[in-house]
DNA sequence: TTGTCTGCAAACACTTTGCACTTTT
DNA sequence: AAAAGTGCAAAGTGTTTGCAGACAA
């Protein structure tokens, strides 16, 4: 009877790819639909959580639709995708990093100083009190980035061990 | 303002200025106090909280000793600093910035996108959250760093006018 | 003296822009 | 056909480096 996961009511719809609504924030801005840009967003809405400008240029190069992209365009396309909300950009050690994002709740970071793993977790309290901090400093907080270093469980029940494999 | 770095060795108060310290790192590495160092050291221990290489620069200038100052000297210096303990780096929108690092308790910043000012608070409850949420994914946390981005109250009250003001 | 440091200019890595040509609408 | 987009090359940022002369130790 009930279908699950649908959302529809009337007019509005919910299950929207991404390419799909980069093409409707286009249209209505007035922009064009392009090859280009259409490959861009299949390419990044189907692949990796993170990214920067140099390696979707790449991974595109690879792929015959994508052969002939550009730099300048890869910059713009993504820009136009962060404007349009499909994307978060980052900036960490002076390149942008981008990761999908899908309206999901801002997700945080655990990072372990030993293996350098990253494990995301996500935290309301925590934006609550973001909120309230900003607030008691008259201050419109829009987003924060938030990095807890520490040590995994498994670095740390394996440490009588001598070194990891990882990356050094 | 010079803080000193305070702290008891047995009975013997010790009470280190910033320049002293980073004269001891220095010597303890064979590398030389040279009186590049020194007046870099001294003006930034007694300047702003925080601050990129181009604004030092840029206040070297101004003063007669500082007069001559190189870009280059500056970014060796700063990057010695850091390591000396002295200061701390973090990089917002691909620009490095430095603040003072007098081991006082963590803090953390907002920080306005628009005249790029930030704001220093700190709050116990984060803190206790963030602990919960490392506890809850065994991860023993050492530290963290956050950064809420947003507009500040100047900024949004001034919107109207087209206002850069001076980053701090 | 000896070896480090400095300043200059040039190199860098990443990103953006000017412009003539191509493509979507 | 009109308007916006693209790719190329070149220009910008912010930061780093090679090197010959300058200077601590």
């Amino acid at each position: 009877m009930t279908v699950a996961h649908d959302f529809s009511l009337g007019s509005v719809e919910v299950a929207l790819t991404p390419a799909q609504r980069f093409a409707e924030f286009l249209q209505a801005r007035g922009k064009r639909v392009t090859r280009q840009r259409q490959v861009i967003v299949d390419h990044v809405s189907s692949r990796h959580e993170h990214f920067d400008a140099d390696q979707l240029l790449d991974d595109l190069r690879k792929t015959p639709e994508g052969a002939g992209a550009s730099r300048p365009t890869v910059y713009r396309t993504l820009a136009e995708m962060v404007d349009a909300g499909l994307l978060h950009k980052m900036v960490l050690d002076g390149r942008a990093v981008y990761e999908h994002d899908y309206g999901y709740p801002q997700h945080d970071h655990l990072y372990c100083s030993v293996c350098q793993r990253l494990i995301e977790f996500s935290s309301d309290e925590l934006v609550k009190i973001r909120d309230a901090v900003a607030a008691s400093h008259q201050f419109r907080a829009t987003g924060h980035k938030l990095i807890v270093t520490g040590i995994c469980l498994d670095c740390r029940t394996s440490k009588a061990k001598s070194r990891h494999q990882d990356r050094v």
